[in-house]
DNA sequence: CGTACGTTTGATCTTTCTCAATAATGGTGG
DNA sequence: CCACCATTATTGAGAAAGATCAAACGTACG
């Protein structure tokens, strides 16, 4: 179960595969909005996401919020604080999951046993870090509604590529205010973008379903590149 | 030199300090503006940057800027870069300095027999990725105002915590354009912000000389929390 | 079937951008 | 050392994107 779905993008020996499939875990099941890790915790174990949809984020002095990324099944969710003495932000579902826990002693000695593994782990962090960079280029530097464009087509791709996704349409598990806190704009306006995208025929809406009718002049919109998402496969 | 200024924020044993000293490199001095990596290169070699000032940053399809981050002497530039196929953004000099390269595959092979180097790299990205999260949060989330002053804090404070800042004042060897591209504003608002600032007290500036009046002050108008830094010294 | 939460709409306000002009500054060649 | 040029900083006026406020409308779920 951990290791068929735990997506590290690098390829591993039998045996640094059979050595991640040996890890303690304990499968839990999650409801929306619980947290699995706050700003300030110490960090001793690592959950890797099964089902469901998680965010990350983080919060000003005076209570807004910012969504740094979103997390679908297969990624492991705290890669990010594991290694630190501390949480810098709060992880959080999306929707109601399934994770796996693996205590934090459990990576660390392996990684220090499996150079390989710590490879992995190295590179899984990294395109995280990417997507983050990714972010901070999309909401400093484009309008409104590339913006938001470019969201659901990072979401679109990512879940195609983890086969997620079943046939042109996809439902995205966030509020119009989630939305916002990702894209850095408020709800109200995030729905009346949303609206002209529907509008100009870009898109379809249902609920929380989204249909792309057009995805060439999606990403023309979006400005989106995939190349930040170090991608093996093709979309 | 090199391991003497290399910051990995992470203890190691005196045969892993050796044997990054032990680490093939070239040392190479660069103007300002030259580029180290390019978006869409294949990284082969990691600069470590000795002496002077360096910016990440990434461009949208209309040409409009975003810096991601600014790393100063003792870090290495191209971690986020070396283990992945193709860099997903630029890393340019913001000022002339030294770096020292470090050719890919002398660090792949030192990570594979090293362990514990591989974990200290890894501990070196994650606080990385963690000032991109913080970035995000603040380009998405505060007003101008704080925003700078946040900019300005995080340098002052990292400056300090390298023991690189003189005496109470530092210089910030940023273009107000620059400013305006690691904050998703404009050079002109910058300015205006900067005017400000210095009007009500809290700095005051000479050329690109920056001096902080009241730390306290300015660590509350940019909501500050140096925690996201990782950093074991405290300043 | 009522309540809480999410979405939609309209009106108005504010922050920040844009455009354009002027003033400083720094570096360069003579 | 000085004149010149390119870059950077500053200022003002007007425009625009997106925020804010407030209310109404839907919908899911207990």
């Amino acid at each position: 179960m951990l290791a068929r779905k735990l997506d590290l993008h690098h390829r591993l020996s039998a045996e640094d595969q059979s050595a991640i499939l040996a890890l303690p875990h304990k499968i839990r099941r999650l409801e929306a909005q619980s947290y699995t890790m706050r700003e300030g915790d110490r960090p001793d174990r690592c959950a890797v996401l099964l089902e469901g949809y998680a965010f990350r984020h983080k919060v000003t002095g005076d209570g807004s919020r910012q969504i740094m990324s979103i997390n679908i099944p297969g990624e492991a969710l705290d890669f990010q604080n594991l290694f630190l003495e501390e949480s810098d932000h709060n992880v959080q579902m999306l929707t109601r999951g399934v994770v796996a826990e693996i205590p934090r002693s459990a990576i660390e000695e392996l990684v220090l046993s499996h150079a390989e593994v710590g490879r992995a782990i190295l590179i899984a962090s990294l395109i995280e870090a990417s997507i983050f960079r990714e972010w901070t280029l999309n909401i400093g530097r484009r309008d409104s509604r590339s913006r938001i464009a470019h969201l659901l087509c990072e979401f679109a791709y990512r879940i195609t590529a983890q086969r997620l996704k079943p046939e042109g349409f996809y439902e995205l598990p966030m509020t119009q205010e989630q939305l916002a806190d990702a894209t850095g704009l408020t709800a109200v306006h995030v729905n009346r973008v949303l609206q002209s995208l529907q509008r100009e025929g870009l898109i379809e809406r249902d609920r929380r379903m989204i249909r792309f009718l057009d995805w060439q002049a999606m990403q023309d919109v979006a400005d989106f590149n995939p190349r930040y998402l170090h991608s093996p496969e093709i979309a």
